[in-house]
DNA sequence: TATAACTGTCCTCTG
DNA sequence: GACAGTTATA
């Protein structure tokens, strides 16, 4: 058994936070307030209060989040305790209500999940079928509107624009016909099953007693909804969130759910995390004057708990070439001269094409970095394509996947016979790969098609027979499926030179691995395509398991912290974004700075550019808007020319003693 | 079907 | 400037 927790280690609000177990309890956790310290503290009270685990369920934001809450809570009450809670995002929580009841709702059970890029997929071919190419609509936007629709509850026929509604329920329909559902279906059919099931909704409640959700000012409405479903009176519900940290807006998070949570859940127990243990006073001051002017935030001030500290350097520079040496230039200074490992330092920008010229610099430089983000593993086609094939041997009868992989390697199935296979599908009621199999269907294909299709037939079927049969693991029979059907000599064909070519070899190798880590365990193919669908982070996108000096999005940076900070590209049009300007929703950008600026725990440098290359080209630009709203208490304002007029001043003066030296010495 | 030339777009990015 | 997606051509 692990050591517990002590009372005595937290401050007074923290204490409040812990020690208020019943009741609605409204967490505002600042930055850098040990929120998380907070809540896994809780949970491990009640635990020790007697609440038994099975009855406690944690909702966080990622996957990682999750894993990393259940450990620490683990530390604190000992793992086989934790182990029996609920740790997980809201998708997995829905993922897990809806496998056991989703047929209520009159989808099939083994319902398959739709990633971004499967939504797209989707969407395009919708396009295509219904002309929309000559609008020249994008099925991202569309997709964004069919999101922003389910998320307010409103119905997709009688959306804004007509033809987009015409889309938007074609695509639903279609995923509906494919027993498949989208990221929001998620969140709506597991909502719609407790509301209109009240034997469910009754056994959830009966079975998550307690709940806490993590981020909360991240969610969005529906996640609300599924909150007030699957939390019954008395409201033993905890949110934790900052509203001042809300930053995913664009994405359809609403602050309003933090901004109101007593009208969704009256009388909570508020409190506030204000005591800051992560930054200087000058860092805080500076973060402080900024978010002031936001409009219609929860009242919080983020009180240090380190008086003094550095100035907070803003420095304008000439170009972004020069903003990227300076700081290239300077971490190397430091690493020297404060003897700092390379993972102190940070670089933070709006976007991710601010990252090249920073990267040019360091590698220059020779200064080791690590890129957070970027593309993750599930998003690769490859990685992509053999999952398709392996959620088709699991079940041929899906038929997102198996649109996917039908013709990729070629193998004459090409668009005509798919368009036949699937009309048909839709006529008679049944999958694409029933309609394949289906002699009437052959009927109707001229003899290659049916060859085609009767080949491919053949191998799955009989690939699909060693799995159930259990004669091989899944994951060597879908390799030698992967060869038998030519997908690798094709895949390593497509590739432009043979590093890609491995590349992409290693990354179907690893997917190889994984399945049959699961195959090991006993668990399902279902369940590894199901966490896979929900998994955004992998294994060596970690952080820690990486060295160097950290260049990342602001966005990626919440909830991370580093000794020394660079926020780069305080210009108007880049932060705020331009696109924020228009839409008016520079409160989140000046949010996105405050998040930014709240990294940074004893050396915070923010700059600006007169000039930078946006695409290929040098553009001017002014200084952000955001500047004037700093508070210059702390501040110190200088521009590039002053610091290295001053080097070189140094430089003079040392050769100037230098020389002096000499001349006695002689 | 494979390749080359051309076009348009370019913010954040988890489930 | 880069890349993805599309179109033209053999």
């Amino acid at each position: 058994m692990a050591g517990g927790f002590s009372f005595d280690s937290l401050n007074r609000a923290q204490r409040d936070a812990v020690g208020t177990l019943d009741g609605p309890v409204l967490i505002l956790a600042g930055a850098g307030t040990g929120k998380t310290r907070t809540v896994t503290c809780r949970i491990s009270n009640m635990l020790e209060s007697g609440i038994s685990p099975e009855n406690v369920l944690a909702v966080t934001f990622t996957n990682k989040a999750a894993a990393e809450m259940r450990e620490r809570i683990g530390g604190m009450v000992g793992r086989k305790k934790a182990e029996k809670m609920t740790v997980c995002t809201f998708h997995s929580l829905c993922v897990r209500l809806l496998r056991g009841g989703i047929d209520r709702l009159g989808y099939k059970k083994n319902f398959s999940i739709c990633t971004q890029t499967d939504q797209v997929g989707v969407m395009k071919q919708l396009i295509v079928r219904k002309g929309g190419k000559e609008e020249k609509i994008k099925a991202e936007e569309v997709l964004a509107a069919v999101s922003k629709a389910k998320n307010a509850g409103l119905p997709l026929e009688k959306m804004k624009d007509d033809f987009i509604s015409q889309l938007a329920v074609a695509y639903d329909n279609e995923l509906r016909v494919r027993n498949a559902v989208d990221f929001d279906d998620l969140l709506l059919l597991a909502e719609k099953l407790l509301r209109e099931h009240a034997d469910v909704r009754d056994h959830f409640r009966q079975v998550y007693k307690r709940v806490t959700v993590d981020e909360f000012q991240d969610t969005n409405g529906l996640q609300m909804q599924l909150l007030q479903q699957l939390v019954g009176k008395p409201y033993h519900v905890c949110v934790v969130g900052d509203d001042d940290q809300s930053i995913y807006g664009w994405r359809g998070a609403e602050s309003a759910n933090i901004l109101e949570f007593e009208r969704f859940f009256p009388n909570p127990t508020v409190i506030r995390l204000e005591e800051n243990y992560r930054s200087t006073e000058a860092i805080l001051h500076t973060a402080n004057s900024l978010i002031r002017h936001n409009a219609g935030r929860r009242e919080k001030m983020l009180r240090p708990t380190m008086a003094g500290g550095e100035p907070v350097r803003l420095v304008g520079m000439p170009g972004d070439e020069e903003e990227a040496e300076f700081i290239a230039e300077e971490i190397l200074g430091l690493k020297g001269s404060e003897k700092r490992p390379w993972e102190d330092f940070a670089i933070l920008f709006r976007t991710n094409m601010q990252s090249r010229k920073l990267e040019e610099a360091l590698r220059k430089s020779q200064v080791p970095y690590r890129m957070v983000g970027a593309q993750s593993f599930f998003d690769k086609r490859e990685v992509k394509d053999v999952m398709a094939y392996l959620e088709i041997l699991d079940d041929p009868r899906a038929d997102v996947p198996l649109l996917r992989i039908l013709n990729s390697p070629p193998r004459g199935i090409g668009q005509a016979t798919t368009v036949m296979a699937t009309d048909f599908s839709r006529e008679r009621e049944l999958s694409v790969w029933e309609a394949m199999c289906d002699p009437e269907f052959a009927d109707l294909l001229a003899a290659k098609a049916r060859n085609a299709i009767g080949e491919f037939v053949a191998l799955v079927v009989t690939a699909k027979a060693k799995i159930d049969g259990k004669v091989e693991p899944a994951n060597k029979v879908l390799s030698e499926f992967l060869d038998e059907c030519g997908y690798r000599d094709w895949l390593e064909r497509g590739c432009k030179n043979p590093q890609e070519a491995s590349q992409r070899m290693e990354s179907i190798h690893e997917l190889l691995q994984e399945v049959s880590k699961y195959v090991q365990r006993g668990k399902s193919i279902r369940k590894f395509l199901d966490d896979s669908a929900l998994a955004s982070d992998r294994e060596d996108d970690d952080l820690e398991k990486k060295s160097g000096a950290t260049l990342i999005t602001l966005h990626a940076s919440k909830g991370l912290e580093f000794p020394v900070v660079y926020l780069v590209g305080l210009e108007e049009g880049v932060l705020p974004h331009r696109r924020s300007i228009e839409e008016g929703t520079k409160d989140e950008e000046r949010r996105l700075l405050y998040v930014g600026i709240t990294r940074a725990q004893k050396k915070l440098t923010m700059t600006y550019c007169q000039a930078r290359t946006k695409w290929g080209q040098q553009v001017g630009c002014a200084p952000s808007t955001f500047i004037p709203e700093i508070d210059e208490k702390h501040l110190i304002h200088t521009t590039y020319d002053d610091i290295m007029g001053a080097e070189v001043d140094d430089e003079e003066l040392d050769d100037f003693f230098g020389e002096m030296e000499e001349f006695l010495k002689s």
